[in-house]
RNA sequence: GGCUAGGUGGCAGAGUGGUUAUGCAGCGGCCUGCAAAGCCGUGGACGCCGGUUCGAUUCCGACCCUAGCCUCCA
């Protein structure tokens, strides 16, 4: 298995640290708002990579939930509800549009707000080691204590123009320097802590949650592009120096962006895509596979013609294994295709996955023979449930309810009414009967063993 | 300006120092009462300029273009 880090820049062999055993830690969302489709990214892609993980070895998978927050504060201003009852229903929403996604829920959600004892332990070691200071309320990290920052983003403190485009707060030594620790106003939440009462910055959280549920160095760690700086070089530079320069992260691994029709995705544009809506017009499947359809390294651009394009390519799987009955034993027993996971084994190559399973969908349709046809047929359901694709009920996907479509009683009364005529020989009738169908969006299939139909 | 990724056929999107990616769309055929689905065949590509090489889309260099980050955005 090769798995891209980040760190060192480079497609690595993946070891992990302990033998059998991975753990893996994803940011996860700030709980203010619905998720947009470009937050399901990661938490698509990490979802196949857990899933291929687990066939290996013994995974222990954390993907936190930032509670505690000033997006979350100014929702809470702005709507003049609760901050708990904010968080809490946006929880519950990410989880169900996620499970729409068909990702698996990681072993642990780790919620920043249950975890504030473990991040004030983490500053004050910090402070006591010398690379974080206490000033005016604040605790900051001291970038210049660290001779390693900048390491994660390739990145140079001295280089840096900090401050150029922003104003630095007086307090701070270095104008990199970064918030472990804020004074809460008391309207504002905050917990009682050595420097008074306050709230967490947000780096601190991760670094703090990571090393309570997975220990000082974790294998994986994963995330968006765009938090590599500075999110993930300040949970490196706290979590290395709080636990004297032990490893913490051993393999960084980022997705790409996202962007929809060609246009980056902004409130300013008003193109902003939330899962929420997206499932209500298209099927969760279909929004899954079209995530993977790139590579996760590679850049996305979202657009209609990505949904159609992932809905025809399930139609084609779907389409590979419908009618064969596969029995239990033998769905049980089937392993994918091996270029199907050396595909997933290199670099998580989706894409490549996904075109080696179409392959293997072609043999199965030449196939004549029954007992190897339903072979094969297990093999790629087998290799569909690794990337979390193709687990539906065949007839379910093609016969998907459509709103203010015909009802499949109505559609098998004409079929049967066209089956007596093609059977009397009045192709004309036979023919005025399909036409309608297809008219109502229904497709005929005749085949040898009877007629089937399909939305389309 | 700096750092990090990219630029592949009509579209999407892998990959490779010389040989079919794959899906959709197109074209021809088989199958079918006709279709559909499926199968077979087929056209079409590697940003630009140099270099290395018997040979480069693939390696090296310059250039152009795009995206992300450098502003607590996945």
């Amino acid at each position: 298995m090769f798995l891209h880090d980040t760190l060192r820049g480079e497609k690595r062999e993946f070891e992990p640290l302990k033998a059998g055993e991975v753990t893996m830690y994803l940011c996860g969302p700030t709980v203010y708002n619905y998720a947009h489709i470009g937050n399901a990214r990661p938490a698509v892609v990490f979802d196949v990579l857990a899933r291929l993980l687990r066939r290996k070895y013994k995974l222990t998978y954390a993907r936190n939930i930032t509670d505690v927050d000033d997006k979350i504060n100014q929702a809470a201003i702005d709507s003049g509800r609760p901050i708990g009852e904010i968080t809490e229903q946006f929880i519950t929403a990410y989880n169900d549009d996620m499970g729409a996604l068909g990702v698996l829920a990681p072993d642990i959600e780790p919620r920043a707000t249950q975890h504030i004892d473990a991040m004030i332990e983490m500053i004050s070691a910090l402070v006591d080691k010398g690379f974080a200071y206490a000033a005016e309320g604040h605790v900051l990290f001291d970038v210049e204590a660290d001779a390693d920052y900048g390491q994660l983003s390739k990145r140079d403190i001295r280089e840096m123009i900090a401050g150029a485009r922003v104003e630095v707060a007086p307090y701070k030594k270095h104008p990199q320097d970064f918030v472990l620790w804020k004074p809460s106003t008391p309207e504002l939440p905050g917990w009682d802590s050595p420097w008074g009462r306050g709230r967490p910055g947000w780096h601190i959280e991760c670094s703090a949650m990571s090393a309570a549920y997975l220990g000082r160095t974790i294998d994986i760690h994963g995330g968006g592009q765009d938090l590599v700086f500075p999110h993930h070089e300040n949970e490196l530079a706290q979590s290395t120096c709080a636990h004297d320069g032990e490893p913490f992260a051993r393999y960084w691994v980022h997705n790409g962006f996202l962007s929809i029709d060609s246009e980056k995705m902004s409130k300013s544009l008003g193109n902003v895509l939330l899962v929420h809506d997206l499932i209500k017009q298209e099927r969760g499947e279909v929004i899954r596979l079209a995530l993977l359809s790139a590579h996760y390294r590679q850049p996305l651009d979202w657009s209609d013609e990505s949904l159609a394009d992932a809905r025809r390519k399930l139609d084609r799987l779907y389409g590979a294994v419908r009618g064969i009955s596969v029995d239990e034993a033998t769905r049980k027993s089937a392993e994918p295709p091996d270029s199907f996971i050396a595909a997933l084994e290199d670099d998580l190559n989706t894409p490549k996955a996904l075109a080696e399973l179409f392959e293997h969908a072609r043999t199965l349709n030449k196939c004549d023979d029954a007992a190897e046809r339903q072979q094969l047929a297990a093999q790629l359901l087998a290799a569909g449930e690794v990337v979390g694709l193709v687990q539906d009920d065949p007839e379910s996907w093609f016969s998907g309810a459509e709103e203010g479509g015909l009802d499949a009683e109505e559609i098998e009364v004409l079929l049967a009414r066209r089956e007596e005529a093609r059977a009397s020989g009045d192709y004309a009738a036979a023919d005025r009967i399909r036409d309608e169908l297809a008219g109502r969006g229904i497709t005929i299939e005749d085949s040898p063993s009877g007629t089937r139909w399909r939305r389309s």
